[in-house]
DNA sequence: CGACTAATTGATCCAGTTCAATTCATGTGG
DNA sequence: CCACATGAATTGAACTGGATCAATTAGTCG
């Protein structure tokens, strides 16, 4: 899951978040010794870790690679709702099926455990139950977040907030912030962020020509003006 | 909170539901129990109940009235996460601060319960931590509805969503669900929406002048033909 | 190297915004 | 009880940010 949460660490009492995210970033030393516990499964890329609809069998913590979360409608029309990252929870929720699609956007690992079992301990584990309570306020967080980012920001404000929360993800996980790896396609992240993809191709070369970023490759960004990137994803400066 | 949930009960595996909401509709027994004990607290019309930034001292369940809750930036753009109606819970959550404001849109009533009581007692009370994680997987599940319906539906598409949803939630409360009232103005239905207010005032008419809704007043919708209303929700028919 | 898919760039279009009046409600004081 | 004031809602006209349509161009994998 994506963090695009408050810019600068001290947010303002009426300032909303500038984005955070959708899969579970874990907060949860309980869950994690439960988890290990689990069986280890193999996706392939572009592979469904389990789709809308499906009954909700198993809660997965992502072991490496990216999942991308979304909702689809039978035109056509998609929403990705978070991308889930080593370390991240998917599939919680009380609902006895699915509500998202999971795809991995990479060959990726995951450990799982069974959704019954997590109920069960959770019933005479307390803590267990508090710390997937935690793992969901988050979640819920970064989906207000998100909701504010797609209702009321502009383009070039939504694609700044995507590559900082990204570059966030990156400090928090001890990964050099200023070097950005986009594991998902530009379809992804127009899907992600409610635009198309020449939008973000085009805003992702507007800010190259502010020399505010540097597309190294099309999967690589260099973050060249972090207070840049910021001051646009606030809206307090426009490209 | 709003059930802009699935369309017509059984939604196919892979399409996204109409939408649905971010205070919490209660399914907790457990948590109604606890929230007995509580004081209560009376509310006037536009008053906050709540700002982002405040100390997360209670959780409330709505009695009375209906709340708004909102993000907002410095340069005043505001987004609407949801409506909380009686019976919903608002201020849940992990973190120590509100992230959301809450305001009253109509004198409203409370019930309050410290928050860290409500740990304490989840602490002990497997069950009741359930119960909490029971109503933000609601929450959750309502935003993520929400995500797609701002990221991907158009104006009128958001205009009749928002209408069935509120609709729907008159049925689930025995209420007539062919006559819905709007407790909140146009600004706060278009800063749910992502859209402004005169947007809202179109579609409004448009779907009165398609006969599918009247305005018996600007703020009381009767609908008249809920399935054309459906069909346009589902993206299957324009105005 | 060739075939495919992803990304970029350009030209045009249009849904929804913005700006500008009215019109409609609601409440208030004479 | 009505006239008038105030804020909310509607309606119209013009504008624009992002979408759509249409080529190129750049990666990537047999």
């Amino acid at each position: 899951m994506l963090y695009l949460d408050s810019a600068h660490g001290s947010s303002s009492m009426h300032s909303a978040a500038v984005m955070s995210s959708a899969a579970t970033m874990v907060p949860a030393e309980g869950l994690e010794a439960y988890m290990a516990t689990g069986s280890t499964r193999s996706i392939k890329a572009r592979e469904h870790v389990f789709s809308a609809g499906d009954a909700r069998t198993h809660v997965f913590r992502i072991e490496a690679g990216c999942v991308c979360l979304y909702k689809i409608m039978p035109d056509g029309r998609r929403q990705v709702i978070d991308f889930a990252y080593p370390g991240d929870y998917i599939g919680l929720g009380c609902d006895t099926e699915h509500s998202l699609n999971a795809q991995a956007l990479e060959p990726a690992r995951l450990r799982c455990l069974p959704a019954a079992t997590l109920t069960r301990l959770a019933g005479r584990d307390p803590a267990l139950g508090l710390k997937m309570y935690e793992a969901l306020s988050l979640e819920l967080a970064a989906a207000q977040d998100h909701l504010f980012t797609i209702g009321q920001r502009s383009a070039a404000e939504r694609v700044a907030c995507f590559l900082l929360a990204l570059s966030r993800r990156n400090r928090r996980r001890d990964k050099d912030p200023g070097l950005v790896v986009l594991p998902m396609t530009r379809s992804d992240i127009a899907d992600f962020l409610g635009l198309t993809i020449e939008t973000i191709s085009r805003m992702l070369t507007k800010l190259r020509l502010a020399k505010i970023i540097d597309l190294e490759q099309c999967t690589l960004v260099r973050i060249l003006d972090g207070m840049a990137l910021e001051r646009l994803a606030q809206g307090e400066a426009q490209l």
